[in-house]
DNA sequence: CAAAATCTGTTGCAAAAGCGACAAAATTGT
DNA sequence: ACAATTTTGTCGCTTTTGCAACAGATTTTG
């Protein structure tokens, strides 16, 4: 079960006044780093959403992680051995803590508050990304596009407890996230519809199946 | 980077006194564990390899992670939303700890060096694990099988600093790992020796390219 | 070491997914 | 509020992938 972590009042508490650490916000559309350039570098997602992304050589859009409050990331997490760039851009206003993974441990200054309940908080969060990185490969591992989207509808249904639920993302986007062409998924949302396994309006969905 | 952690040491020392942890061995071909039927579960895989396998409705396989020495796994990093179970199974013969997280905190005894000790290293494993699940990610997140077997290879040829390796994986499990039907990616196999992106004897490959 | 089982490599055909392209709808920015 | 941009939904065509089958090679097991 996915722990909540109050990060609102742990920042309301500690974040300011520890020397190693950057706190800053960026707007929609921005790029709130690399992964290629920032090595070595942790990112705590405070408030906002934002997409881990990569382009391939087409400039084929690839969504590989989909980050949201207290979700973590960054180049320490992801030591990229093919030569692709990636980027986490802003979807909505975002409020980022980063910092040098290895500061972690080198506190600012040996009573540095924030450094300790870092220390303490952080395998939670690692905890909690965990279990998110395995629901993505629960996901990807799905071979068709019916299977995939029946997997994600399944997992957003049960984080929510409701068979009806609005989507994160533009179905644009939810194509490239489950990295399949949109107009095949488009289709094949079609077919689901008409099989009866979904209803849709919109981007809200509602599951009629098991 | 990936950490090393000496898991025979660790144990030589502290790994036999520990009332609430229990340490197994499996043959080849057993069952270590399964996901729904054992919640709340961590194992650390102390030698052998295992596979995380899936079978669909239609007993189609699917490989959804490979352990190796020292890698970690179980209910409690991949509570499954679906209700599709999964097995744990050795592909080789296996030592295996194993226990229930929440007994890492509460200790058997409030001096038990096994707990403390593991207390320390889990962070290291976690993040070892959180590293190898995005590498899992970066690959499963490829569209074509092309894209897929040439990301595999970049990626086991970079861990072994050498442009030849020889796969951990029959090709019939190798398919089954890389989500693709096997006959389409032995084909896709001949296709880049024949363009000389690879060279292929057996298991043995090496990287042509970049 | 011999029989049984599994794995490899290949092929022809069927099904699924990808690739434009386009018009209508919705959203965004000013 | 309205023009510009992005998203949605759909369709015909092409390419890729999946499927089933089979023979030969390799590995496993009693």
């Amino acid at each position: 079960m996915r722990t909540d972590f109050d990060i609102e009042t742990f920042l309301q508490d500690f974040g300011t006044n520890c020397t190693r650490i950057q706190k800053r916000s960026y707007s929609k559309g921005e790029v709130i780093t690399t992964y290629i350039e920032k090595r070595n570098q942790m990112c705590i997602l405070l408030s906002g959403t934002a997409n881990l992304i990569r382009y391939d050589f087409n400039g084929n859009k690839t969504i590989i992680g989909h980050f949201i409050g207290s979700d973590i990331f960054g180049e320490v997490f992801y030591p990229t051995n093919t030569n692709n760039e990636l980027f986490v851009e802003a979807k909505e206003d975002c409020v980022v803590l980063s910092f040098i993974y290895d500061h972690i441990l080198k506190k600012c200054n040996p009573r540095c508050k924030f450094h300790e309940e870092l220390e303490k908080k952080l395998p939670i969060l690692i905890m909690n990304n965990t279990i998110k990185l395995n629901e993505r490969i629960e996901l990807l591992t799905k071979k068709s596009i019916r299977d995939k989207l029946i997997t994600y509808f399944t997992i957003i249904s049960s984080k929510n407890f409701n068979k009806t639920f609005t989507l994160p993302f533009t179905l644009t986007d939810l194509a490239d996230y489950l990295c399949v062409d949109r107009s095949a998924m488009m289709r094949e949302l079609s077919h689901l519809k008409d099989e009866g396994f979904i209803a849709k309006k919109g981007k809200k969905i509602t599951l009629l199946i098991s």
